[in-house]
DNA sequence: ACATTGACCTGAGAGC
DNA sequence: TGCTCTCAGGTCAATG
């Protein structure tokens, strides 16, 4: 699931329900998905501090701590963040466990261990060795940082979208949103565009898709109903005209656009 | 340089 | 109900 308006969804969570208590216990259960770091490591960064500060980096979320040391959490395809009271029923997939003194407990769920959790002292340095590229929400994301990002790919446009170290952010499912609003095939190739082309699809995905995904909180019942997110099925129809969708693997990833409303 | 495939994990849902 | 098969929104490595 978790792309950028999710991931990002996830920060605000974090900030809402945990900022400034003292951590006072935490639990691995799950260590095999630690990344640079070890349980005692982490428990011993953790243990006694607080967290004061939120930041995220396409889809990567990172936990500020009042040491300096920042958590930093990937949720791989079916991550998420719940803090829920003592006594209530905990995640199923709990692979992190931040106790706080209140009672309630932050949990970082991951059950296809896919996610991955590690420990770094500099967010950005982190985004810098993980090679990301610019976060397209990020402050200093133009029309020109969009075009150099997208400059000298012979792939899919899908596929330049969702790669990681052109921007960060971008998966699957929000590549074909961002396509559909745009007017244009996934399979279309980027040498194949026009300027114009490729401003609709910046303006679209930083102005339409990305905030009112993250304004219905990433969750598709939320979303307007001329996204093609809630139709994303195999007998989906498309919300402009009406028309089945065509459902294909494009680079590898199964996508779903319409053949009227999109140009190839 | 790119597309494709399979691997990593685990479970949900479909089809029988 | 229960079994088997397929598929899944992320990433990585190997192959063509």
């Amino acid at each position: 699931m978790p792309e950028l308006p999710d991931v990002e969804v996830f920060r605000r969570y974090l900030e809402s329900t945990s900022l400034y208590q003292e951590i006072r216990r935490v639990e691995v259960p799950s260590p095999e998905l630690l990344e640079g770091t070890s349980a005692s490591r982490l428990k011993k960064s953790l243990q006694g501090s607080r967290f004061t500060d939120t930041r995220r980096h396409g889809k990567l979320l990172f936990g500020g701590l009042e040491n300096g040391d920042w958590l930093v959490l990937h949720f791989g395809m079916t991550g998420f963040l719940s803090y829920f009271k003592n006594g209530d029923s905990r995640p199923s997939h709990a692979r992190l466990l931040i106790r706080f003194p209140n009672g309630y407990a932050l949990a970082y769920d991951c059950q296809r261990k896919l996610g991955k959790i590690a420990l770094t002292e500099d967010p950005d340095r982190y985004a810098r060795r993980e090679q990301l590229g610019p976060d397209p929400l990020g402050g200093h994301f133009d029309l020109e940082a969009f075009r150099n990002a997208i400059k000298g790919s012979r792939a899919t446009i899908k596929s330049a979208l969702m790669d990681q170290k052109r921007m960060a952010g971008i998966g699957n499912i929000y590549s074909d949103e961002i396509l559909f609003q745009a007017g244009i095939r996934p399979d279309a190739k980027v040498g194949a565009l026009s300027d114009d082309d490729l401003r609709t699809v910046f303006d679209v995905m930083v102005e339409h898709v990305l905030p009112a995904a993250i304004q219905a909180r990433a969750r598709p019942d939320r979303f307007p109903s001329s996204f093609i997110i809630p139709h994303r099925r195999g007998d989906g129809l498309c919300p402009k005209c009406g028309r089945s969708l065509q459902k294909r693997k494009i680079s590898g990833r199964t996508s779903y656009f319409c053949t009227r409303d999109q140009r190839g």
